[in-house]
DNA sequence: CCGGTCACCTGAGTGC
DNA sequence: TGCACTCAGGTGACCG
C-alpha cells in the first residue's frame, strides 16, 4: 500500500507520538507478523525507550534503547500495514479484527495508550534488532539511495547501468529506495518517458528530468500526506494526493496533457498506466 | 542476467 | 442476493 510519501507521513506521525515514551507492555496476537521468535520480540521491547521514528526507503525504523539491548524495531508495511492508537487489547479476546501487535506507551491517556499494528492482508513484518544485527540486516537489504537525496549524476549512473524496462528498474529498491507503482507511473508521465524505455539508452538530460519530476511529485505528495486510494492512513488520517494523480488508475480517461486515452498494460506483474502519445517509447 | 508467474492474504468492486 | 472473478500502493522465490 504505502510508498515513500505515505511511509514518510506515517513515520513522522509516529515520531511525534512515541518519541521519548517507554514501551511498558508489548503483545502479539498473530505471531507470523513478527520475524523471528515472538516471545523474544516481546521481551526485547518491554521496557524499551523510543528515541525516535524514521523512514528509510519504504521501511520504518523505531530507534530504541532497550533494557536488554534492543536498538531498533524495523517495520515494513507491505500492502496494508498501518498503525493507530487505541485501547490496550486485554487478553486473547480483546483484539479487534486485523490487529496483530500492540505496544503500550507511557504517558498517554487511558484508552489511547496502545500503539496498534493492523494489517488486513498480513504481508507486513515487524522485527527487533540489537545494534550488530541491525547493521548486518540493513546491509543485506542493499537499498539504493533515497530518491529525494540522490544526486543527478549518481541517479544517471545507477539507471543506465541496468537492463530491463525503465519502470521495472525504478521499482527495484536496490537502484533507488522508496518509489512504488503509483509514483513511478506519475513520475514517468511528468517526465514524458515511456515505462517501456531502455534505461541504458537514456540521456543525462532525460534522467535529470525524471529525477526532477520524481522529487517534485514526492514532495508535493508528502505535503498532502500521501495518496489514499483504499485504506492507507497515518496516525492523523489519510492523504489527498490521489486527487492529483494524472495517470495512475486512470486507464481509458483522457490524458490531461494531450487528450489521448490513457493506456494500461501489465509490466513485471504490475498495472502500468501511461499516455502512449506523451510518453513515446518502444512498443510491446 | 532477465522476464514471467506465483505465493503470501483479505476485501472491495464488477458483471451476470 | 449471491456467486465467480478480477484487482489492489510490495516483495521474494522459483522457473525457463
Amino acid at each position: 500500500m504505502p510508498e515513500l510519501p505515505e511511509v514518510q507521513t506515517i513515520a513522522s506521525d509516529l515520531d511525534e507520538v512515541v518519541r521519548g515514551r517507554t514501551i511498558t507492555q508489548a503483545a502479539v496476537s498473530f505471531p507470523k507478523i513478527v520475524a523471528g521468535d515472538e516471545v523474544m520480540f516481546v521481551d526485547l521491547l518491554t521496557g524499551a525507550k523510543t528515541l525516535g521514528v524514521e523512514r528509510f526507503g519504504k521501511w520504518i525504523r523505531f530507534n530504541l534503547d532497550g533494557p536488554t539491548g534492543a536498538a531498533a524495531m524495523l517495520v515494513h508495511l507491505k500492502m496494508t500495514g498501518q498503525f493507530h492508537l487505541g485501547p490496550w487489547p486485554e487478553g486473547k479476546d480483546g483484539w479487534v479484527k486485523h490487529d496483530h501487535a500492540a505496544f503500550r506507551l507511557s504517558g498517554l491517556p487511558a484508552g489511547e495508550d496502545a500503539l496498534i499494528y493492523r494489517d488486513m492482508r498480513k504481508f507486513g513484518r515487524l522485527r527487533v534488532f540489537d545494534r550488530n544485527d541491525l547493521t548486518e540486516f540493513v546491509a543485506e537489504l542493499g537499498l539504493g539511495p533515497d530518491p529525494l537525496l540522490v544526486k543527478s549524476a549518481e541517479f544517471h549512473q545507477r539507471l543506465t547501468a541496468r537492463k530491463g524496462k525503465l519502470k521495472s528498474v525504478l521499482l527495484d529498491q536496490t537502484v533507488v529506495a522508496g518509489l512504488g507503482n503509483i509514483y513511478v507511473d506519475e513520475s514517468l508521465f511528468a517526465a514524458r518517458l515511456s515505462p517501456l524505455a531502455s534505461p541504458a539508452a537514456l540521456t543525462r538530460e532525460e534522467t535529470d528530468r525524471l529525477l526532477k519530476e520524481a522529487k517534485r511529485i514526492l514532495k508535493a505528495s508528502i505535503a498532502a500526506r500521501g495518496s489514499t486510494t483504499s485504506n492507507y492512513q497515518g496516525l492523523k488520517g489519510g492523504g489527498s494526493f490521489q486527487k492529483t494523480h494524472n495517470v495512475y488508475h486512470r486507464a481509458g480517461e483522457p490524458c490531461p496533457s494531450c487528450g489521448a486515452a490513457i493506456e494500461r498494460l501489465v509490466l513485471g506483474g504490475r498495472a502500468t498506466h501511461y499516455c502512449a502519445r506523451c510518453q513515446p517509447g518502444e512498443k510491446k
